[in-house]
DNA sequence: GCCGGTTTCGCTCAGATGAGCAGATCCACT
DNA sequence: AGTGGATCTGCTCATCTGAGCGAAACCGGC
């Protein structure tokens, strides 16, 4: 019979009366004979053992213990870590993670909400995320923004009014005006990005861009379920071709390795959009990256400096505080 | 957008500074802009709305308001709950079904230990559950203990032995005596069980039993599981046919229904041992039963006064617990 | 606007709790 | 046995916290 240290036990026993049954710990000491310090000691050595498990069930729970963690590890400006609690309550793992998604999506509005001081100018992207961010914005988040699509955003495949839905909606709610960027994300030559660049209307959004006093973005995981693929503008092929360059996702269509370096200087270059040094070079630059497939990505995004303030979930701020 | 009660959602937050960052809740006052007192309603508010969760992890751990409403609930002289907290790092139902055992076994056996006055003479049923408080008995749990069989156990298909080593095992680790019951559980001609019991030698060990001070036994389910089945006492058909007539398990060998009466004359007629009776007119009758087959039987333990105390498991205490 | 009822607020005060400290106890090694 | 170091114990005291209580704010009906 293995034998649990006695002073172990008593520390539950302790435990229970205290947080279960709340007797004080004058109380307790009567009923386990014992001095109401050695109860208050035996507490405290149950709780830093571990034993004792505190949470905060709520779906907008939020964890700052993750966040101050992830704010030093990272030198990070602020950190938003909310809760994956009650999860279980969900069936599937598919059906958890929109949760997940929507619970970072929320946290993310409300941040730029309370922003102080409320952006001016706020540079978006678009994609999944950063629209599910602008569908959760109340009206009335900031009186009078002026919002600068950042990378390319006609797709192939789609309307041009899909990808521009996001800019529009957050603008409108904020009381303020979408400029979008009336250009593809990834052109198939070089000199068809300097060609569309060099037009004025697209120069002139892409200065507003890079002078926004803020950014807002996602990041995508390189593998097939990347926009980018779904949007026409990379085959599997070349998907696959960049992670095998060691490609670990994109931000604002860029695709970058694990050290945050571009993949493919090519590719690169036929990336239209903000470059990521202004991104690196921001005041404010706002990642929100949620779900079990970025946390690589998100990661290389902490890690090299692409966002000052990071809204994810609790399993990726786990698996991005995990060592190394 | 649903919108959360703004108060909800401030209670979140102080509850966040002060479980997760241990904070003062006045610290929480200057950096929520509130007064100390607020916040401590705040708190106190989370906790009312179940939103902060303590939890005692911990393979010992027990449930004392569990213990309490069921000694409420039932009557009962005492309750033991056992925790099944952290059961999710075990793999498989089976494994978890098994841990459970072996925590409430384990409860079981330091309950004995600890009984006071410790029991002179202890009378013992046998089957698995039985078997495991033996083994997790630990040497001199009592100093002179006469340990006696109150039913039957000498299987048909297994040699006597088994059955017995449970009460050798108890009475050796309490450095006392076991007295066993030479004779089969069940009978097949209600002749042959008035017959045995008239034997001397039987006569005496029931009349032991009947004088303990104290009585620990487990239940069985009725279903093909039972130990009854195994043993070869009864067949599957038999079997089948107790559950048609209503019974839920079986105390000491005897099978009963929902509220707690004997199912089948005739075959209670043909079944050696102390009766029921005799087990509600204890001073002090441990009951050990765990595990989701048992729930029904549980129930009607503690509801037909079967039991001055049980021993259980968190899933078991809540099914009954639940309503009715 | 006014008024009664209800809720919320800030506060007093007493009880509960944790930090820190000196004495007691234990333990290993001579 | 004797000794030095480490740990444990019970205590004082300062701080933290919850109950209870008037005062203020709020709300709906006139």
């Amino acid at each position: 019979m293995i034998d649990v240290d006695s002073d172990e036990l008593l520390s539950i026993r302790a435990a229970e009366l205290y947080y279960e049954e709340n007797k004080t710990q004058d109380e307790i000491g009567l009923i386990l004979s014992l001095t109401r310090w050695k109860v208050g000691r035996l507490i405290a050595q149950a709780k830093a053992s571990g034993f004792i498990r505190i949470e905060i069930v709520h779906p907008r729970a939020r964890r700052p213990v993750l966040e101050r963690r992830l704010r030093e590890k990272f030198g990070l400006q602020d950190a938003i870590v909310v809760s994956t609690a009650g999860l279980d309550a969900f069936d599937g793992e598919a059906a958890a993670a929109v949760e997940m998604q929507s619970r970072t999506a929320h946290a993310a509005a409300e941040y730029l909400t309370l922003l102080r001081p409320s952006p001016r100018s706020l540079g978006v992207s678009w994609g999944h995320t950063v629209h599910a961010v602008a569908q959760q914005l109340r009206q009335g988040w900031a009186h009078g923004v002026s919002v600068v699509q950042i990378n390319g955003s006609v797709s192939l495949t789609r309307s041009a009014g899909v990808a521009a839905q996001a800019a529009v909606t957050i603008a409108q709610k904020g009381a303020g005006t979408a400029t979008l960027l009336p250009s593809p994300a990834i052109l198939e030559r070089r000199e068809t990005r300097l060609a569309i660049e060099s037009d004025r209307t697209v120069a002139q959004v892409l200065a507003a861009a890079a002078g926004a006093s803020a950014y807002l973005f996602s990041a995508g995981p390189a593998d097939e379920s990347s926009v980018h693929v779904a949007s026409g503008y990379l085959s599997l092929e070349e998907m696959a071709a960049l992670v095998a360059a060691g490609a670990v996702g994109d931000v604002v269509g860029r695709f970058i390795d694990a050290s945050g370096g571009v993949v493919d200087d090519d590719l690169d270059d036929r990336t239209l959009g903000i470059r990521l040094a202004q991104l690196r070079a921001a005041a404010v630059a706002i990642a929100v990256i949620s779900g079990p497939a970025k946390h690589e990505i998100a990661r290389t995004v902490v890690a090299s400096g692409l966002c000052t303030v990071l809204i994810t979930d609790e399993n990726t701020a786990l698996e991005l505080l995990d060592q190394t």
